[in-house]
Order: structure tokens, then C-alpha cells, then sequence
RNA sequence: GCCAGGGUGGCCGAGCGGUUUAGGCGGCGGGCUGCAGACCCGCUACACUGGGGUUCGAAUCCUCACCCUGGCUCCA
């Protein structure tokens, strides 16, 4: 299939390095809060891309992180007057509620942050040994500049406005944390304290995948800092390629903005699941190609219902196990094509609206085959309607 | 400012060199109905941000503007 890399830019072919392995890591959530609609469709996403490559054939072995060492767990936490330890446990639950009710399927390993502090550490302590880290005041600090600068995902980044929200003590205004010594938190030769995100990232993905990953995914807006940030401390750790496929999804905007931690406008996969069934957000988020940006309105949702239980109908009239006619058959090429060509979902949707409009006509053979691949790629339960 | 992605009919949204210029919502007319809704049938929008250019031919390619969204160490 093909896919798009961010690192070139280009839909590349998709060629993993073991020829019937997949190694994926996807950066999970910060479990301070529930998921909101960005979430789902980040993890839907991946989601789909995870069974088409079962489709193939592949065998996918995913590995996805919880961040559960994060101030505003502890802010949380501060709030609720519980630890910092109640409040992950208590959103990675929720977080596992709602991917299981978009019928997301489980990673193969689910890892925490916290408990790879020890494995944070020796990387921490290999940068410095390297000459790649250095420490000031109470912070060691990775030298972006020393690791020869960031090169993997990001181009030109304007040091001149970066700068001005430098912080005093760093060599280039770029260098990122590794260890923040705050009095609290985890023992380490550094004082107590707490990692950088960033490392937490390459230590779980690296202990579970290896030095080299086929597939990293994230939202868009892990690009830069993080994901470039993860790139260049392997990089200097192994000297090998971390990620041979870097793959973002584009936001969920609502009233015209990223839906984010600082604007405020969320929406929570919770509240949806009230009004919608699950299956028709997954349609809705899957009806886009993953890397263009939705808005998020009623009104779409309202439609994607109607299309989706149109669907429905069709695949209920579909039942009987029949041969696939002609018709059948290249709406079945169609569908796939459109997956391998760079995970067009919306265009096997769009393929999967037509063909029920001439099943609900009489007029295709066999299309049960197409509602079933529905079912086990897209992911999406075709409940028979009543 | 720099980088990335966009600007298509009242709205959402396909199309990404030339055929019948998707589909949906809405609107309009009809059927059904005691009325309304739901549903069904039909009709309706020749629209592609603006200026140059390439071409026999551009919404589709190039170029310059303008506008929108996102990133530029909280982020999925």
C-alpha cells in the first residue's frame, strides 16, 4: 500500500522491514482529562490503517503509550484532592471506555511513563556520557546543537521567535528537557524529579519495537517539539534510522479551531456517545481522509446517521451468501484500492454509499463480501435496522 | 515573520487537464397523511477567491496576490 511519510513528504510505498511484521508505536494521551473527539480520531485512524494491514496479511504488533507524569495530572489531582497515580489510572479506564465503544481494537502492549523511569534515566545519563546532554542549574538539558540540529520532520525553524521564549540557561534555543529536578517525583543520580516528555517516548518504543520502527503515529500537532525531538535522541543514541514511517493525522476543529488543552472548545467522545450511536461518529471521522481537517457540526453527524443506517439496510438485504456479481466485484476493487491508496477512507465510504444505493435498488449480487469488509476494516458494526 | 495545508453552488463536500461537471443538507413541487413529521417521487444550484500565464482545452498545471486553518517547545 501506499502511505503518507512525513519526513519526505511523499506517499511512499509501504515496505516494513520484516516482510510479514509490522513494529508501530502511537503516541497515546496525557491522562489527565477524558477523550475528547481529536482522540478518537487519532486512535480510529491508526485504527483502520492497524486492520487493513492485518488484511494484507501482516501481523501488527502496536504498542501505545499512556503519559501519566504530567503537571496537569497532578494539578488534577491537586484539585480533586486524590494522587497523582488515581487520576491516570482513573482517565486511562475512561480512555479504554470509549475506544472500546468505537470498537477500537486493544494494542498489543500498552506501556506507562511512569514505570519506565528507569530506562528514562540510562538514556539520560548515555546522552550525557555521549557529550549530547548538559546540565544547568537544575536541569539537564539534550544540545540540539551538538546532535547536529533538527533535520527529521521540521524545516526551518525561525530561531528568532523561538528565542524570545528561551529560558535562560540553555545553550540553543532549541535544547529540550531531559530532567527536570523539582524535589518531587522519581530518584535519579540527578536529584528527584521528573523526565522530559520526549524521552519517555523513545525509552517505551525502543524497549517494546527496537531501534527501528516502521510506523510512528500521532496527531499533527506532535510534529514539532515532540516527535522531532523523539527522532533526534535515538538518532544519537543508535545511529540507526528511528522511524522508517512517520505518519500524522490533521486536527478535529470546532467553530473553526483545533479542538486543544488551551482553547477550550472540547468535545467529549462521552457526550457524543449519549446522542450518537458509536458506529456513526466512527463513520463520521472515517468519511474524511485522515490527513484533512473536519469540523466538527450536528449537522454532519446528523447525515452521516442517515448514511449510516442506509448502510445498514443495504447490508441487511445482503445477507444471503451469494456469489459476487460483476457489479459486487468492482465496488470490491474499488474499496480496497481506495484503503491502499494511502487510507482513503472517505473514498471506499463514498464506494460503500453507492453500492447500497443499487443493493437497496435489487441490483448487485453478493455485496455481503463489501458489508463485511466494512465490518472487520473500517471497523464499523453494521447493526441491522429496525 | 517562517513552515505546512487549504479557499468549489445558500451550506457541507467529491472532482485534481477535456465525457452526463458526485453525493448530501437546504429550497421548491407532488405522493402518503385528519394535520404535521418521517418516508417515497420529481425539480432546483453549469459554482469553482482574484489577477496573469501554459494549453486546442483548466476548478484541475505554473506564477503573483488576497483570505482561512494549523505548527513554531501544553497538545491527538
Amino acid at each position: 500500500m501506499k502511505i503518507f511519510n512525513t519526513r519526505t513528504g511523499l506517499k511512499e510505498d509501504f515496505i516494513p522491514q520484516d516482510p510479514f511484521e509490522v513494529k508501530a508505536y502511537v503516541c497515546g494521551p496525557t491522562v489527565y482529562d477524558l477523550c475528547h473527539l481529536g482522540h478518537a480520531r487519532t486512535y480510529i485512524n491508526f485504527d483502520v490503517l492497524k486492520r487493513y494491514l492485518i488484511s494484507l496479511g501482516y501481523k501488527v504488533i502496536h504498542v501505545q503509550n499512556f503519559t501519566d507524569i504530567d503537571e496537569k495530572i497532578d494539578q488534577r489531582a491537586k484539585k480533586e484532592g486524590i494522587s497523582p497515580h488515581e487520576v491516570a489510572e482513573r482517565f486511562i479506564r475512561e480512555y479504554f471506555f470509549d475506544m472500546d465503544s468505537l470498537k477500537v481494537m486493544r494494542a498489543t502492549k500498552y506501556t506507562k511513563a511512569s514505570e519506565y523511569v528507569p530506562k528514562i534515566i540510562k538514556i539520560t545519563e548515555r546522552l550525557l556520557e555521549l557529550g549530547y546532554a548538559y546540565r544547568s542549574g537544575n536541569t539537564i538539558y539534550f544540545d540540539v546543537g551538538a546532535a547536529g540540529g533538527f533535520s527529521e520532520l521540521v524545516k526551518d525553524l525561525n530561531e528568532t521567535i523561538v528565542d524570545e521564549i528561551r529560558v535562560q540557561g540553555k545553550r540553543g534555543p532549541f535544547d529540550f528537557v531531559l530532567w527536570k529536578v523539582t524535589g518531587q517525583g522519581f530518584d535519579s543520580p540527578f536529584g528527584i524529579g521528573v523526565p522530559g516528555w520526549h524521552t519517555e517516548c523513545v525509552a517505551m518504543s525502543m524497549d517494546t519495537l527496537g531501534e527501528t520502527l516502521d510506523i510512528h503515529w500521532g496527531g499533527k500537532d506532535l510534529i514539532y517539539p515532540h516527535h522531532e525531538c523523539e527522532s533526534l535522541i535515538a538518532k544519537t543514541l543508535t545511529g540507526k534510522r528511528f522511524v522508517r514511517y512517520w505518519v500524522h493525522n490533521d486536527f478535529v476543529l470546532f467553530k473553526g479551531e483545533k479542538m486543544s488543552k488551551s482553547s477550550g472548545g472540547k468535545i467529549y467522545i462521552r457526550d457524543l456517545l449519549e446522542k450518537y450511536p458509536a458506529e456513526v461518529l466512527r463513520t463520521w471521522i472515517l468519511r474524511s481522509h485522515y490527513r484533512e481537517k473536519i469540523e466538527f457540526s450536528e449537522e454532519s453527524l446528523e447525515e452521516t446517521q442517515v448514511l449510516y443506517e442506509k448502510i445498514c439496510k443495504a447490508a441487511a438485504k445482503s445477507r444471503d451468501k451469494e456469489e459476487m456479481g460483476q457489479c459486487a466485484k468492482d465496488f470490491a476493487a474499488i474499496f480496497m484500492s481506495a484503503l491502499d491508496d494511502d487510507l482513503e477512507t472517505g473514498k471506499a465510504l463514498l464506494a460503500v454509499e453507492e453500492l447500497s444505493d443499487r443493493v437497496l435498488e435489487g441490483k448487485v449480487k453478493g455485496a455481503w463480501r463489501i458489508f463485511s469488509l466494512v465490518e472487520t476494516i473500517l471497523g464499523i458494526r453494521l447493526r441491522a435496522p429496525h
